[in-house]
DNA sequence: TTAAAATGATACGGGTCCGTAACGAACTGG
DNA sequence: CCAGTTCGTTACGGACCCGTATCATTTTAA
Protein backbone atom coordinates (compact mmCIF):
# COMPACT_ATOMS: atom_id res chain seq x y z
CA UNK A 1 0.00 0.00 0.00
CA UNK A 2 2.04 2.96 -1.09
CA UNK A 3 0.36 6.47 -1.17
CA UNK A 4 2.66 8.90 -1.32
CA UNK A 5 1.43 12.10 -2.96
CA UNK A 6 3.52 15.16 -2.97
CA UNK A 7 1.62 18.55 -3.00
CA UNK A 8 1.84 18.80 -7.17
CA UNK A 9 0.54 15.59 -7.59
CA UNK A 10 -1.90 16.03 -5.00
CA UNK A 11 -3.04 18.75 -7.01
CA UNK A 12 -2.91 17.57 -10.35
CA UNK A 13 -5.47 14.86 -9.06
CA UNK A 14 -7.63 17.08 -7.47
CA UNK A 15 -8.03 18.73 -10.45
CA UNK A 16 -7.94 16.18 -12.72
CA UNK A 17 -10.76 14.47 -10.84
CA UNK A 18 -12.91 17.32 -10.85
CA UNK A 19 -12.80 18.00 -14.25
CA UNK A 20 -13.45 14.55 -15.19
CA UNK A 21 -16.98 14.94 -12.87
CA UNK A 22 -17.68 18.13 -14.18
CA UNK A 23 -17.42 17.17 -18.02
CA UNK A 24 -19.64 14.33 -17.24
CA UNK A 25 -23.31 14.61 -17.81
CA UNK A 26 -24.53 13.88 -14.50
CA UNK A 27 -25.17 16.32 -12.14
CA UNK A 28 -22.34 16.87 -9.59
CA UNK A 29 -22.85 16.79 -6.40
CA UNK A 30 -21.76 19.47 -4.05
CA UNK A 31 -18.90 18.98 -1.24
CA UNK A 32 -21.61 17.89 1.22
CA UNK A 33 -23.88 15.36 -1.13
CA UNK A 34 -20.18 14.25 -1.31
CA UNK A 35 -19.34 13.57 2.06
CA UNK A 36 -22.53 12.14 3.15
CA UNK A 37 -23.26 9.30 0.35
CA UNK A 38 -19.54 8.44 1.01
CA UNK A 39 -20.10 8.14 4.81
CA UNK A 40 -23.22 5.87 4.05
CA UNK A 41 -21.16 3.88 1.50
CA UNK A 42 -17.93 3.44 3.62
CA UNK A 43 -18.84 3.49 7.44
CA UNK A 44 -20.98 0.70 8.67
CA UNK A 45 -24.54 1.71 9.69
CA UNK A 46 -26.85 2.73 10.91
CA UNK A 47 -26.86 6.55 9.68
CA UNK A 48 -29.29 8.80 10.92
CA UNK A 49 -29.50 12.57 9.91
CA UNK A 50 -28.62 13.50 13.25
CA UNK A 51 -25.57 11.62 13.28
CA UNK A 52 -24.43 12.84 9.50
CA UNK A 53 -25.28 16.56 10.69
CA UNK A 54 -22.79 15.98 13.76
CA UNK A 55 -20.30 14.36 11.73
CA UNK A 56 -20.23 17.04 9.07
CA UNK A 57 -20.85 19.77 11.55
CA UNK A 58 -23.68 21.25 10.02
CA UNK A 59 -26.95 21.78 10.92
CA UNK A 60 -30.06 19.05 10.43
CA UNK A 61 -32.08 20.43 7.63
CA UNK A 62 -28.78 20.51 5.46
CA UNK A 63 -28.93 16.79 5.83
CA UNK A 64 -32.71 16.49 5.24
CA UNK A 65 -32.32 18.71 2.05
CA UNK A 66 -29.15 16.60 0.51
CA UNK A 67 -30.94 12.91 1.42
CA UNK A 68 -33.98 15.01 -0.65
CA UNK A 69 -32.08 15.42 -3.44
CA UNK A 70 -29.80 12.12 -3.55
CA UNK A 71 -32.97 10.32 -3.08
CA UNK A 72 -34.70 11.91 -6.40
CA UNK A 73 -31.16 10.60 -7.71
CA UNK A 74 -31.46 6.96 -6.39
CA UNK A 75 -28.37 7.09 -4.68
CA UNK A 76 -29.24 6.79 -1.19
CA UNK A 77 -33.09 5.63 0.23
CA UNK A 78 -34.74 6.56 3.71
CA UNK A 79 -36.20 4.44 6.38
CA UNK A 80 -37.81 4.35 9.53
CA UNK A 81 -36.23 2.71 12.32
CA UNK A 82 -38.52 0.24 13.81
CA UNK A 83 -36.75 0.40 16.81
CA UNK A 84 -37.17 3.98 17.32
CA UNK A 85 -39.87 5.57 14.97
CA UNK A 86 -38.01 9.19 15.28
CA UNK A 87 -35.04 7.75 13.98
CA UNK A 88 -34.21 8.05 10.01
CA UNK A 89 -31.69 5.51 8.85
CA UNK A 90 -30.07 5.94 5.35
CA UNK A 91 -29.45 3.44 3.06
CA UNK A 92 -27.07 2.49 -0.16
CA UNK A 93 -29.37 1.56 -3.07
CA UNK A 94 -28.00 -0.50 -5.96
CA UNK A 95 -27.47 2.69 -8.21
CA UNK A 96 -26.04 4.66 -5.55
CA UNK A 97 -23.37 1.66 -5.32
CA UNK A 98 -23.00 1.95 -9.42
CA UNK A 99 -22.09 5.63 -8.99
CA UNK A 100 -19.93 5.51 -5.76
CA UNK A 101 -18.27 2.59 -7.57
CA UNK A 102 -17.62 4.75 -10.67
CA UNK A 103 -16.07 7.16 -8.66
CA UNK A 104 -13.46 5.04 -7.32
CA UNK A 105 -12.71 4.37 -10.88
CA UNK A 106 -12.42 7.76 -11.58
CA UNK A 107 -9.57 8.47 -8.81
CA UNK A 108 -7.91 5.90 -9.21
CA UNK A 109 -7.15 5.82 -13.21
CA UNK A 110 -6.46 9.65 -12.66
CA UNK A 111 -4.10 8.38 -9.52
CA UNK A 112 -2.36 6.12 -12.06
CA UNK A 113 -1.87 8.67 -14.69
CA UNK A 114 0.04 10.78 -12.60
CA UNK A 115 2.92 8.75 -12.94
CA UNK A 116 2.94 8.95 -16.69
CA UNK A 117 1.30 12.37 -17.47
CA UNK A 118 3.82 14.62 -15.44
CA UNK B 1 7.08 8.79 -7.17
CA UNK B 2 4.67 5.86 -5.96
CA UNK B 3 1.52 7.13 -6.84
CA UNK B 4 -1.21 3.84 -6.62
CA UNK B 5 -4.36 3.96 -5.03
CA UNK B 6 -6.82 0.49 -5.06
CA UNK B 7 -10.69 1.48 -4.98
CA UNK B 8 -10.94 1.63 -1.19
CA UNK B 9 -7.96 3.95 -0.42
CA UNK B 10 -9.14 6.26 -3.19
CA UNK B 11 -12.70 6.53 -1.76
CA UNK B 12 -11.59 7.02 1.90
CA UNK B 13 -8.96 10.18 0.38
CA UNK B 14 -12.06 11.22 -1.36
CA UNK B 15 -14.04 11.16 1.59
CA UNK B 16 -11.93 11.94 3.88
CA UNK B 17 -11.00 15.55 1.92
CA UNK B 18 -14.18 16.53 1.76
CA UNK B 19 -15.07 15.84 5.16
CA UNK B 20 -12.62 18.11 6.14
CA UNK B 21 -13.33 20.53 3.51
CA UNK B 22 -17.19 20.68 4.73
CA UNK B 23 -16.04 20.86 8.20
CA UNK B 24 -13.49 23.76 7.49
CA UNK B 25 -15.32 27.43 8.34
CA UNK B 26 -14.26 28.36 4.79
CA UNK B 27 -17.14 28.08 2.13
CA UNK B 28 -17.49 24.84 0.05
CA UNK B 29 -16.54 25.67 -3.54
CA UNK B 30 -18.45 23.54 -6.22
CA UNK B 31 -16.67 21.04 -8.59
CA UNK B 32 -16.83 24.01 -11.11
CA UNK B 33 -15.45 26.25 -8.65
CA UNK B 34 -12.27 24.02 -8.22
CA UNK B 35 -11.53 22.74 -11.28
CA UNK B 36 -11.62 26.68 -12.49
CA UNK B 37 -9.55 27.00 -9.26
CA UNK B 38 -6.58 24.77 -10.17
CA UNK B 39 -6.88 25.20 -13.91
CA UNK B 40 -5.76 28.82 -13.03
CA UNK B 41 -3.17 28.07 -10.25
CA UNK B 42 -1.65 24.73 -12.52
CA UNK B 43 -1.55 25.32 -15.99
CA UNK B 44 0.40 28.04 -17.86
CA UNK B 45 -1.32 31.55 -18.35
CA UNK B 46 -3.24 32.93 -20.66
CA UNK B 47 -6.69 31.94 -19.19
CA UNK B 48 -9.88 33.33 -21.04
CA UNK B 49 -13.13 33.28 -20.34
CA UNK B 50 -13.98 31.63 -23.41
CA UNK B 51 -11.50 28.76 -23.10
CA UNK B 52 -12.05 27.65 -19.31
CA UNK B 53 -15.70 27.55 -20.93
CA UNK B 54 -14.14 24.92 -23.44
CA UNK B 55 -12.12 23.08 -21.10
CA UNK B 56 -14.72 22.37 -18.44
CA UNK B 57 -17.72 22.06 -21.16
CA UNK B 58 -19.72 24.47 -20.34
CA UNK B 59 -21.36 27.79 -21.30
CA UNK B 60 -19.37 31.13 -21.18
CA UNK B 61 -21.84 32.95 -18.23
CA UNK B 62 -20.92 29.88 -15.85
CA UNK B 63 -17.32 30.87 -16.06
CA UNK B 64 -18.29 34.92 -15.64
CA UNK B 65 -20.52 34.36 -12.45
CA UNK B 66 -17.69 31.41 -11.12
CA UNK B 67 -14.91 34.32 -11.33
CA UNK B 68 -18.02 36.90 -10.24
CA UNK B 69 -18.12 34.52 -7.07
CA UNK B 70 -14.23 33.54 -6.43
CA UNK B 71 -13.37 37.08 -7.46
CA UNK B 72 -15.31 38.22 -4.04
CA UNK B 73 -13.63 35.77 -2.74
CA UNK B 74 -9.65 36.64 -3.34
CA UNK B 75 -9.29 33.54 -4.77
CA UNK B 76 -8.66 34.85 -8.57
CA UNK B 77 -8.44 38.55 -10.12
CA UNK B 78 -9.76 39.46 -13.81
CA UNK B 79 -7.80 42.06 -16.28
CA UNK B 80 -8.35 42.87 -19.42
CA UNK B 81 -5.92 41.79 -22.13
CA UNK B 82 -4.48 44.88 -23.45
CA UNK B 83 -3.30 42.83 -26.99
CA UNK B 84 -6.97 42.31 -27.63
CA UNK B 85 -9.26 43.89 -25.13
CA UNK B 86 -12.11 41.21 -26.18
CA UNK B 87 -10.37 39.52 -23.82
CA UNK B 88 -10.28 39.13 -19.90
CA UNK B 89 -7.31 37.35 -18.22
CA UNK B 90 -7.68 35.42 -14.95
CA UNK B 91 -4.71 35.60 -13.18
CA UNK B 92 -3.80 34.61 -9.48
CA UNK B 93 -3.92 36.04 -6.53
CA UNK B 94 -1.84 36.00 -2.55
CA UNK B 95 -5.06 34.55 -1.26
CA UNK B 96 -5.92 32.29 -3.78
CA UNK B 97 -1.97 30.90 -3.96
CA UNK B 98 -2.47 30.01 -0.09
CA UNK B 99 -6.15 28.36 -1.02
CA UNK B 100 -4.49 26.52 -3.40
CA UNK B 101 -1.98 25.76 -1.00
CA UNK B 102 -4.06 25.03 2.34
CA UNK B 103 -5.98 22.56 -0.33
CA UNK B 104 -2.73 21.12 -1.37
CA UNK B 105 -1.33 20.26 2.41
CA UNK B 106 -5.06 18.74 3.10
CA UNK B 107 -5.06 15.96 0.29
CA UNK B 108 -1.51 15.09 1.35
CA UNK B 109 -2.24 14.66 4.66
CA UNK B 110 -5.18 13.17 4.14
CA UNK B 111 -3.43 10.28 1.33
CA UNK B 112 -1.05 10.16 4.03
CA UNK B 113 -3.33 8.65 6.75
CA UNK B 114 -4.77 6.32 4.48
CA UNK B 115 -1.61 4.32 5.04
CA UNK B 116 -1.78 3.92 8.96
CA UNK B 117 -6.17 4.64 9.70
CA UNK B 118 -7.16 1.16 7.39
C1' DT C 1 -15.71 52.72 -43.81
C1' DT C 2 -18.67 49.37 -42.67
C1' DA C 3 -20.71 44.82 -42.15
C1' DA C 4 -19.58 40.63 -39.82
C1' DA C 5 -17.48 38.06 -36.22
C1' DA C 6 -15.79 37.31 -31.60
C1' DT C 7 -15.56 38.22 -26.66
C1' DG C 8 -17.26 38.66 -22.09
C1' DA C 9 -21.13 40.55 -19.38
C1' DT C 10 -25.97 40.92 -18.33
C1' DA C 11 -31.21 40.03 -17.96
C1' DC C 12 -34.40 36.68 -17.16
C1' DG C 13 -37.19 32.84 -15.26
C1' DG C 14 -36.49 28.80 -12.80
C1' DG C 15 -34.27 25.83 -9.71
C1' DT C 16 -31.39 24.57 -5.54
C1' DC C 17 -29.39 25.51 -1.23
C1' DC C 18 -28.62 28.15 3.05
C1' DG C 19 -29.64 28.87 8.38
C1' DT C 20 -33.26 30.08 11.67
C1' DA C 21 -37.37 29.03 13.51
C1' DA C 22 -41.27 26.44 14.14
C1' DC C 23 -43.72 22.03 13.74
C1' DG C 24 -45.70 17.16 14.39
C1' DA C 25 -44.56 12.58 15.77
C1' DA C 26 -42.38 9.47 18.89
C1' DC C 27 -40.09 8.32 23.06
C1' DT C 28 -38.97 8.91 28.22
C1' DG C 29 -39.43 9.51 33.09
C1' DG C 30 -41.85 10.91 36.86
C1' DC D 1 -51.04 9.95 32.25
C1' DC D 2 -48.35 13.83 30.87
C1' DA D 3 -44.72 17.38 30.68
C1' DG D 4 -40.27 17.35 28.68
C1' DT D 5 -37.04 15.68 25.36
C1' DT D 6 -35.53 14.00 21.01
C1' DC D 7 -36.31 12.98 16.36
C1' DG D 8 -36.75 14.51 11.37
C1' DT D 9 -39.30 17.69 8.49
C1' DT D 10 -41.16 21.94 6.78
C1' DA D 11 -41.74 27.13 6.17
C1' DC D 12 -39.49 31.19 5.15
C1' DG D 13 -36.69 34.91 3.19
C1' DG D 14 -32.43 35.42 1.06
C1' DA D 15 -28.48 34.03 -1.63
C1' DC D 16 -26.42 31.60 -5.34
C1' DC D 17 -26.34 29.00 -9.73
C1' DC D 18 -28.32 27.27 -14.11
C1' DG D 19 -28.93 27.78 -19.50
C1' DT D 20 -30.88 30.74 -23.09
C1' DA D 21 -31.02 34.88 -25.18
C1' DT D 22 -29.36 39.32 -25.72
C1' DC D 23 -26.14 43.12 -25.15
C1' DA D 24 -22.01 46.43 -25.69
C1' DT D 25 -17.32 46.46 -26.88
C1' DT D 26 -13.67 45.30 -29.75
C1' DT D 27 -11.50 43.31 -33.64
C1' DT D 28 -11.44 41.71 -38.37
C1' DA D 29 -12.07 41.84 -43.20
C1' DA D 30 -14.31 43.14 -47.31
Amino acid sequence: MAVELNTAEALKLWHDTHLELVRDTEPDLSARQTTILLTVYLEPPPHTVRGLAAKLGVTKPVITRALDSMGRMDLVNRRRDPQDRRNVLVQRTVNGSLFVERLADTVCQRAARLRTMM
